[in-house]
DNA sequence: TTAAAATACGACTTTTTAGGTCTTATTTTG
DNA sequence: CAAAATAAGACCTAAAAAGTCGTATTTTAA
């Protein structure tokens, strides 16, 4: 299965929502509401966001978020990364399980499922959140 | 997260071997055992590779499996269809989860969700499963 | 004609991941 | 100091992926 995750489409959706409201600094509240997202679970996604700059936070009563890059310099590779962790498209090719597999000696596909690998990651490269705008 | 499932890679992978056989009939038990792959598992993706006439099969005691197609005639997507069924990056691009989605009206990303689609499908749609020989 | 070995098929269980919640701290403003 | 926000981690739940079990059917050959 091919597919973007809930958080993918939920970072997506707030920034755009984000983007739209300007420089005003705008409440994880104030974005789960309007587009219908759970509050707390947006809430962490956010807090990823910023942890790679994606996002400025203010804490406190005034507090919320404003955007901390332009929207076309997020790749969504980079937003994917940023919220799920290391992108293989199969658990060999994850940098944190490599020597995992117990397939490791029969595996016969590994070089091309990389290669398919590599260029899904390209169009992933190459879009970037502003084309979502 | 983008990736492939275990069930596409066994798939291959026992593509990959049949093919290495030229037209001998091989079984799925020679396949399981050769590629380390659970051996009830493997059947029922044969099977499903069968349904869509990827694959050939003769039962009985003398019997296994072999090509229906040649490897540069199945393209990936085709590949997924078969063994994951409907293949939508996200819920509401599935053709059979339409009207499902509880975003639908606050969601303000679904049109460049689909071009991302498009392109990874497009991807998928060009790599053939001769490309993994 | 029956035993063995294969495919065929559906129900079931287990494991893993995604999705979501709860609780508690910390920060800031009025 | 109260209120309202971010920050963070533990926890729970639901869904999907991965794998198993049981049984039927088909075919060959002794």
């Amino acid at each position: 299965m091919v597919r973007l995750t809930k958080k993918i489409e939920y970072a997506l959706m707030a920034l755009k929502y984000i983007s739209d409201e300007c420089d005003k600094i705008v409440t994880a509240k104030q974005i789960s509401e309007n587009l219908n997202i759970p509050n707390q679970l947006l809430a962490k996604i956010l807090q990823k966001l910023k942890k790679e700059k994606i996002l400025e936070s203010v804490q406190g009563i005034k507090g919320g978020y404003k955007l901390g890059k332009k929207l076309n310099e997020i790749s969504l590779s980079f937003l994917i990364e940023t919220i799920e962790g290391d992108m293989g498209i199969v658990d060999c090719l994850k940098t944190d399980r490599q020597g995992e597999c117990c397939q490791t000696d029969s595996c016969n596909i590994k070089d091309p499922i990389n290669q398919v690998q590599t260029e899904i990651y390209k169009v992933l490269k190459n879009k970037m959140v502003s084309d979502f705008v």
